[in-house]
DNA sequence: TCCTAAATAATAATAGTTACTAAAATTATT
DNA sequence: AATAATTTTAGTAACTATTATTATTTAGGA
């Protein structure tokens, strides 16, 4: 895990991942970059991403449809997918409680419980803002 | 939504979801029923299962790496896969907690919050007595 | 500057899933 | 029970997201 060269392609894409909140799937990534690099390919993106998340300066979000995202921001914190635009949100809570949430699932299962992930659903601002309806 | 008709194939599709716990891919889901209906095919069950978890007679569980699951279970309750073999178990937590995870999340999101998955992950009871050094 | 390992672009291959279509099965109508 | 209308099916092709392959380029140390 330890053999890496500098490379300029990553090095674009955890400096985009960090100034973005915007989680972004690997072919958005892609589209960006190629504003900087043009013949970055695509695959390049997947490697360096999955690279990012191995080394721990990225994390790879999971959602039901469409590809997988990715974020820059490394503290542990959840996401929010918005029903309307589909847009992925951070969602912080404190550690007291993503800790509380782990041992409440260890004592009801049999085994060990160490960490977990949770997507919420919902409605952001701004959708809520232009269909009032919805509160 | 309503111009449902009958087949045997969705019916066994839904008996047999209904009668495991392992949380079957599409593909295991198939290669079971091709046992009683030898020339089912792959889409049918595909088509099948999604149709399942929009009537809510199923739930589609998205996981990491693989494919999607399915669980014939459909009250709330989460998941926790096994990091050692990686197959997926049903977590019960009460409905109290349940609701107050949304309504926490809701407090630290500017929008509104309904609902939530889960997926944990640990190590389960047969991975933990095989391998005592993990405990 | 030269050497070696790692990274790249381009492309092929794969996994998981959905779309299409003619034939078969189910349900409603006579 | 026969017929008609509509859904479902099997089989296959197509598609999306992702990983693997490979020859070439690049980074960084000797």
């Amino acid at each position: 895990m330890a053999n890496l060269k500098y490379s300029r392609q990553r090095a674009a894409i955890k400096e985009y991942l960090c100034h973005t909140t915007e989680h972004p799937t690997a072919d958005t990534v892609y589209l960006h970059i190629r504003e900087t690099y043009p013949n970055i390919s695509l695959g390049t993106v997947y490697r360096n991403l999955n690279l990012l998340a191995d080394t721990g300066e990225a994390i790879k979000i999971s959602t039901p449809d469409g590809g997988d995202r990715f974020d820059g921001r490394t503290d542990l914190h959840y996401h929010v997918i918005c029903r309307e635009c589909g847009r992925v949100f951070d969602l912080e809570l404190d550690e007291r409680h993503i800790r509380s949430i782990n041992s409440l699932a260890g004592q009801h299962f049999e085994g060990t419980v160490d960490s977990h992930t949770i997507l919420f659903y919902g409605t952001c601002k701004n959708c809520l803002d232009k269909n009032p309806k919805m509160r």
